[in-house]
DNA sequence: GTGGTCTAGACCACT
DNA sequence: GTGGTCTAGACCACG
């Protein structure tokens, strides 16, 4: 079997590598649920990468349940939940 | 009632209003099924806006299930299906 | 708390202090036609005020006519004009 | 259908004629050290040539240490060096 | 010559 | 001082 056409390796790119980084923090309990990131500015500074990465890196955490945004207040470490139970959102 | 906490009119940006009128010519037929839109570089000097947000605007259509996009191909208007009907990749 | 003056002095507010400081940089030649502001969040850092504060600021000198603004590129020092002639973007 | 030359002159190939012209155009002082090239679209166009070519003729450049690219900022002349130096970043 | 990733900034609405 | 929208460009992998 042959790899599939393309998708050249998700896993290299710096808003994946970013987006990973973050889920590992709160997996380990460095980040704790309903305490809010640190701004995108300053995790683009923190991960040394454009605003746009930053923000593409929250937007998949958002998309993967890991993280709540509220506009003009922030992004909040989503609340721990066993499956099956509903997000909740603050 | 109140109108809700924000999302301040999504009918107001670009993306969305070059998305709604791409969706538009798909749904009058003069973009027809598995026919390729034009390049996004194309269609943003087209709408006079920035490549990022012809993108943007394509995105939305790919998840609104009009269009298909093939990497390095192009992207291509979806094939009309009947409801209930799976949507059918090329 | 004390009541305030029914009328508050509103040169005595920091955004009118620092919309007044810029103007007389316009009138003065120090800030020439046509070139652009520094960065909204420069500005706030420049004068020691918030973000909030320098918009304001920014956004009564655009009423003013003394700058125009172009969205996502910067705002400028508006063209020297006579009255009566309209207003030249660039 | 005719074979190939076995080894084919490589000084024929449309992208080895491009980059030892800018090569030349480096060496004669015309293009200086950490200035910007113009784009690999702009180059392509100005060379009458795909955008393909244009790329593997940087490419070439990059490879001989005349120039330097710096992901989605650009490709530089590579600063002038005394052979054993190590290079430079802009 | 396509779509994708990325940079480095800008202004905007809202808290 | 947050997240969101937007610009104008760069290079990259692939067909």
């Amino acid at each position: 079997m042959t790899t599939p056409p393309f998708e050249p390796d998700p896993a290299g790119y710096l808003y994946e590598q970013m987006a990973s980084h973050l889920a590992q923090r709160i997996a380990s309990g460095e980040l704790k649920p309903n305490t809010p990131l640190r701004g995108e500015r300053d995790l683009a500074e923190e991960y040394g990468v454009s605003l746009g990465t930053a923000r593409h890196a929250t937007r998949l955490l958002r998309y993967r349940g890991l993280v709540v945004t509220v506009r003009s207040k922030g992004t909040y470490v989503a609340a721990a939940r066993r499956s099956g139970e509903p997000l909740r959102h603050q």
